[in-house]
DNA sequence: CATTTTAACTTTGTATCGCAAAGTACTTTT
DNA sequence: AAAAGTACTTTGCGATACAAAGTTAAAATG
């Protein structure tokens, strides 16, 4: 009888942090402009969520000079994509369980 | 290149709310009892984001008494299937385009 | 009858969150 | 020299989440 619920991922509740790893786990390399249009966000509010799933281990910062300007790549990592993974599955598990 | 994310409902976001939908999406009769001890909530927690999807019109109240003890039961309304269903959807949209 | 219990809240307090706006650092373009 | 671009960090504030304690009203218990 244990709830469903305890398999998602706290991190994940978050709108914009589950943009940011639908981009990523989807395209390996994605940069700071293009989830700051992708997504809307002001440069800080990116900065502080993306930092978040750094924190996690979820993400890997590249920064990198292309041409003359800085470039900041995101890459998702081996134990973001597994936990992403398992999220979307319970999600899916819950959609199953409701409308079969 | 409108992001997916704008589909999602603000007020589903929280895994609680979300567990309570779901319960009541499937179970036309829900009571506080059952709901707190679905998903480990406690009595002020349970009732503010109850209260949360009362005031969006999601959630109906009915108090009665059964035998000689106050009952509160949850049923889910039209307009809170409607907006689970297409948050469900969404969700679901999400999922597909991650791993079609 | 007085006390305790049960059910369902409401209030209070606190810690955290989310976000915009402004500030910072460094570089490049004008 | 000044303005603009990139990627932040800091600041400030309103909203959120939650536990714990307090409240109300009736019921059961001693």
């Amino acid at each position: 009888m244990s709830s469903y619920l305890a398999d998602f991922n706290k991190v994940f509740e978050s709108r914009v942090r589950l943009g940011m790893m639908s981009l990523l786990v989807v395209q390996e390399q994605v940069d700071f402009g293009q989830i700051k249009e992708n997504l809307q966000l002001s440069d800080g509010n990116l900065a502080s969520h993306m930092a978040a799933l750094e924190k996690m281990g979820y993400v890997e910062v590249r920064k990198q000079f292309i041409g003359k300007k800085p470039n900041t790549t995101y890459a998702i990592t081996a134990l973001g994509r597994q936990a992403f993974v398992e999220h979307l599955a319970s999600l899916e598990k819950l959609i199953q369980q409701i409308h079969p």
